[in-house]
DNA sequence: ACGTGTGAACATGTTCACAGCA
DNA sequence: TGCTGTGAACATGTTCACACGT
């Protein structure tokens, strides 16, 4: 029906992409603590998903299960890393070296994933020169001919508002596939270049509608 | 068909509501730059999203346009604030001031917002006690007593995953109502609580995931 | 007997297309 | 005339329910 063997020949919902990384990390811990066998009810109650959407989500890729029995962690793992392309190592480049840009540099959450800060931009000519840890701050006018020399595919970006149009240009002509954006954002598409958005404000204002909602 | 006024009678779906702070944004940029009125045709290009989208969105809580014209930008941005629930100020506590956490608590960009990091805790005996800007870190036993006697409804979780879930429980204990939540989690759904969940390394998986697929 | 994998039923969300008002 | 507001048409996403393999 699918397949997930040859090229991909049914399109997976966005939606379904992105609960696979929700999936991987629940299935990471029942890895480490040595379960061998998981149902689709099980994973459902851990992961807060119906069982049937979550064999469904899987389904789109394969048939990882056995009948009566139930999904085997380790396969599932395995598979699901394959899928997610978390078994490669990436090479991302950050934009913007404030505040958080700099929080971004030193979190420790992104190696061990396989996502390798390997350079770092910004226009502030006091930053610019600068080392933190092993990279060394360029100008950001530097940065097109930096990525054609590169396969650096993943950008973050953790720029002013105002600028973030400017750089997402910049880094589409630049060839970069993937961005993850902590701007408060105006993210004009670009075909060919994924965006997905962090905003904590927007977040939090999600929240308040419903607070105020029911006093 | 619907009302803002009285009681809501119609149920808004949450996909809605996640819109409002992105055209919000937009919208107050306009307002700096003096645009008086903007149709969902001009809306709809700068936040990516179809006139049809937007009209019906902002439908789900009143007629706030002109025929023929368009709408106010001013009388806009002052009603999705107040719908958001922006237009007040929210009193939040910060769970957990490692590296991310104290990150957020020197964060500027919530207070302007109006959402004030009041009260913070921790579970490590060298941070408790300690003083960062304004606020004096608790040790998190205190935390359902000190929510108790306050009117915190907002919590920000910054804490490793293998708490998150304890936290989470003794948080809903406590009477907290809207969570922020920056740990990679294992959100056993509360009602009456809601989670947001910040996974940045999740975002960044579902973004390989595209990645893999065109090489 | 048990739990997967999946078409079909259902629910939710988006877009169309046009009536109605300035 | 121009653009909103909205029912109806359409598209996407979720759940049901059961055939099938072990």
């Amino acid at each position: 029906m699918n397949d997930s063997i040859d090229g991909n020949s049914i399109i997976v919902p966005e939606v379904v992409v992105q609960r696979l990384p929700h999936y991987l990390n629940i299935l990471s811990i029942l890895q480490v603590e040595k379960t061998k066998i998981v149902s689709s009810e099980q994973l459902g109650y851990l992961a807060q998903i119906t069982p049937a959407q979550i064999r469904k989500d899987l389904s789109y890729f394969g048939k990882f299960g056995k009948q009566g029995k139930g999904y085997s962690v380790n396969i599932l793992v395995k598979r699901l890393r394959e899928i997610l392309g978390v078994n490669l190592q990436w090479e991302v480049c950050l934009i913007g070296v404030g505040r958080l840009g700099r929080a971004l540099l030193s979190y420790p959450g992104f190696a061990p994933e396989g996502f390798n800060i390997i350079a770092a931009f910004d226009s502030d000519l006091k930053q610019i020169g600068q080392q933190i840890g092993k990279i060394k701050i360029k100008n950001i006018v530097e940065i097109e001919e930096f990525l054609q020399s590169s396969s650096i595919q993943i950008a973050i970006v953790a720029v002013p508002a105002s600028v973030t149009k400017d750089i997402l240009n910049q880094l589409y002509h630049s060839g970069i596939k993937a961005v993850l954006n902590y701007a408060p954002f105006t993210p004009l598409d670009h075909k060919d270049m994924i965006i997905r958005n962090i905003d904590p404000v927007a977040s939090l204002q999600s929240l308040t509608y419903h607070l105020k909602e029911n006093n």
